[in-house]
DNA sequence: CTGGATCCTCAATGATACTG
DNA sequence: CAGTATCATTGAGGATCCAG
């Protein structure tokens, strides 16, 4: 048995939906978003550059978030056997691509998250 | 103070993307997926409908998610003053614009699911 | 430097009982 | 019927220490 890194699933979706859904369970959790926006951004790097760039970011949380990208395909980690170790990671062409449909899909909070705030202070008010 | 219907929030993310990005922390929980697509196929219903629906989801979890829906702007709910009670959900302009921004964004998804799958089970072999 | 192993906390969810 | 209140579970995430 491989070791769990992620329990977390969209098992609970319905079949017909699921494939196209399930993705959002990994873009939901909360380091997946910063570390694949940075691995675009600044492109291949090493692990402490990551680090670096998002500093309340935890390493085991990186070392966890950057195993399950690798798992999915949207991350590629290249290890250089040296002392000390050397580990860059890259976007696959697969990241690349989710991070394009992301970014079209990003655009619909761009557009909405004005009324959506100002949608939560009524509700909020009104309590 | 309102009472608190949900904690988790895209604060940890960069300024410029937050607005984009933090939808995602709402349509990342368990349930905010099968409600939406319930009360986008089957229209305007009751609570007891969308829970007849969802069977696995429990009168709790339905109650947090509408009312998180609600406050987002995403559902209406409208309430008929009667013994029993009787109350209505139904998406909002908002929330069908945001279904269609969705299923764009899960197209990827559905094009890329046997190839994550696969990834998953090589990497999951590997260990 | 990278990252595995442990322990700890708390938010998200589930289960159950109760009520206008 | 449509919730609210309470209690129990549990898994994501954080803190720290250790190791190749």
């Amino acid at each position: 048995m491989s070791k769990q890194i992620y329990k977390r699933s969209g098992a609970h979706l319905p079949d017909n939906c699921r494939p196209g859904w399930d993705i959002l369970f990994t873009l939901g959790d909360k380091w997946t978003g910063p570390v694949l926006g940075t691995l675009s951004r600044d492109g291949r790097q090493r692990f402490s550059d990551i680090e670096k760039a998002l500093p309340a970011l935890s390493q085991r949380m990186l070392t966890l978030t950057l195993r399950r990208l690798e798992r999915d395909g949207l991350v590629q980690r290249e290890i250089y056997p040296a002392v000390p170790p050397r580990v860059e990671y890259e976007l696959t062409e697969r990241g690349r691509s989710l991070l394009l449909a992301v970014k079209d899909f990003a655009s619909w909070g761009f557009k909405n998250h004005e009324d959506i705030e100002r949608s939560r202070q009524r509700f909020d008010a009104a309590e």
